[in-house]
DNA sequence: GAGTTTCCCGTGTACGTTAACGGAGCCGAA
DNA sequence: TTCGGCTCCGTTAACGTACACGGGAAACTC
């Protein structure tokens, strides 16, 4: 009665061998098609649904996939890394996690690509820094049957699977919104970003740019300054500017290199005059955010990122599920008084990590629960 | 080489048989204690992690978790199930999760519980609407050793597992913080609450209250009114005060039935001069927020509760890991301009559902792969 | 009509683990 | 001595699926 049907069930069931079952539910060359149709209606109509344990455990082979995120930025792609990790632990022996690390943000990542291509692998998840340099690459690999999949920033225009980011367009237009709504609608802004050139500053700064122009016309959009995600650049670019321009009345740091902007701000004493709204979120940040110096920060969530990138790549993988062709995150808005959360959450994912479930001690303590009988 | 090591190489190696590394590995009886110690440092050597595949198709017992949610406010709760089922099909025939329907909000959510009790059952995950009735039915399922998880609201003071929620004091805070923005710290605020005896809203409106005297102490709280989630009365309230108080700046509908007051607001012809924010997300609230009548609501992502809720419970079962005693989520603020992401994240929920893997034609189209040359 | 090919299909083994069974060795009591 | 019980350990049958192998029957070749 609770019985769980099984392929042998259905083989039974029609007087046929299991064999036979299997290359009918496979589409597997050798069966006949009528027999094969009524296979097929019989597991519909027993609700047949496959058991992946013995399917992992019958076919050896373990699915390869390929995780290419530099080391720097930390704060951000160790969390994506994580939450990557965690996605693909249900699936332990099954999948295997290749960590590779380009030498630094921008170099060696096609190096680290062709590696992943000479060695089994049969999924890639991959943050490209110069994107058109992989057009030929993410070609090579989908014509093997190498998915690609992008996270945190992505490869348009490549024949890539799909990317999981927060678009940028949206991200500035968070920005433009919430300034506009602070500031009432009316003042001048500055938008600091980092190279223009790139398409998610480009992004970012144009989804800003509609969004008050749209949202409050009465605004204007004073100046947009390039740091070139320098430290003395940006701080001495900012003074420079806000020197020149003291009607200034909200700031939009659309790099996660917002520290040195802060400090200009702080030199000028205007910390508090004017209203500063920045990008991602690091230790460092959130105490200028719990001080009171910056407004709120866009959080692009890389430990989500991570997850539904590895999520969707397995179900392309074993089940052939194409998603759609991008997979777009809501920018999330961090203030002080939800700050603690997202901080919490970021170190959380830290300790999942360390035992994994190595030599448990299932049966020692299984009748001992824990004695948490009040809280909250 | 790249041979995995499974239980069988353990006992290759020390010369001793599988059944003796399995005993030793499980803390199970009936082996001597220094063959235990040889066998666990040996699988220490050799880097053992076991295979949860063959474990899950071995042990054919599976772990049955009951989820008891009302079906009421389906926005919410079908949401949260969806999260729930989500992260729990990797597991698939390893775990069993059967849903189970309290008539409506408040009742019968007791004797739900009891029939989940009487079944095999393994862990519970539940929203208490009236947490108090809990105290002894949670104690109950303890000492059998059915942990209990409480999710969108808690069951405090109890021997529940845990609890997967957004504070509502914080989720009150967070509107208190964005509030004062959006006015720049001045001008007259009115909370519209449901039932103020239930804890959820009377800790919103105590972080509301509290951070606005804290943040912004030249705004007053003009009044609270309770609604008792009856369209008419809540409606008929917030006209009549409004009337009353012509010089409210700011709304915080702190319940998910807001819609009565937009219209209350709409009728005075204040809409655009009084900033609302308002709880949870809905189309005909997305609708409204669009419109610009509502300047921001706070969203519980019930997905993402759902998906923590089981994962903690699963975790708990098989590896005995602890959670903390209250697992909370943050606040997540929704505007204008990453609203529809969090609407697409909703209907996405609904589409990852129906077609499991059923008759996976794989072999078909496994060397076909999408063709997205160009996108985004 | 014997040999060969082709098309379907059944059989068997393997995957890593769990759990039940059984057996060897030892000790003490009948 | 014999029997029962205990401790420790080896053996083996599942679990549901994938895949290689082989066999029987029909179709085709000469």
């Amino acid at each position: 009665m609770g019985k769980r049907v099984g392929i042998k069930q259905i083989a039974q069931e029609l007087g046929i061998s299991i064999g036979t079952v299997d290359r009918a539910l496979h589409n597997r060359p050798g069966i006949n098609q009528i027999t094969r149709e009524k296979v097929i209606n019989m597991a519909k109509a027993l609700g047949y649904q496959p058991n992946l344990a013995a399917r992992y455990l019958s076919s050896k082979k373990q699915l390869c996939i390929s995780v290419q995120l530099p080391r720097e930025i930390s704060a951000f792609f160790d969390v994506l890394r994580e939450g990557i990790h965690e996605a693909a632990r249900p699936f332990e022996p099954a999948v295997k996690v290749v960590f590779r690390y380009p030498e630094t943000i921008g170099v060696g990542e096609v190096e680290v690509f062709e590696e992943a291509l000479r060695d089994t692998t049969h999924g890639i998840i991959m943050a490209p820094g110069e994107p058109t340099k992989f057009k030929s690459l993410i070609r090579k690999a989908s014509q093997r049957g190498i998915p690609v999949v992008c996270a945190a920033t992505d490869a348009p225009r490549t024949s890539r699977l799909t990317s999981v980011s927060v678009d940028p367009f949206e991200n500035g237009s968070v920005v433009g919104e919430l300034l506009g709504r602070f500031l009432q609608g009316r003042g001048d802004l500055l938008v600091i970003t980092g190279l223009l050139s790139a398409a998610d500053h480009a992004g970012k700064l144009k989804g800003f740019r509609e969004t008050v122009r749209s949202m409050y016309p009465q605004m204007k959009i004073a100046g947009a300054i390039e740091t070139h995600d320098n430290p003395q650049e940006a701080r001495e670019k900012s003074r420079q500017f806000l020197m020149q321009h003291p009607g200034i009345a909200g700031i939009y740091v659309s790099t996660a290199n917002s520290l040195p902007v802060l400090e200009a701000v702080d030199d000028l004493d205007l910390s508090g005059k004017v209203t500063i709204i920045t990008t991602d979120l690091f230790p460092a940040l959130a105490a200028q955010i719990r001080a009171g110096k910056v407004a709120a920060t866009i959080y692009q969530r890389p430990f989500d990122q991570g997850q539904i990138a590895f999520k969707t790549l397995y179900r392309f993988l074993v089940q052939r599920a194409c998603p759609p062709p991008v997979i777009k995150l809501a920018p999330t808005i961090v203030i002080k008084s939800n700050l603690n959360d997202f901080l919490e959450q970021m170190s959380l994912a830290e300790l999942v990590s360390p035992a994994q479930s190595m030599a448990t001690p299932e049966a020692s303590n299984a009748t001992a629960r824990p004695d948490l009988t009040s809280s909250s």
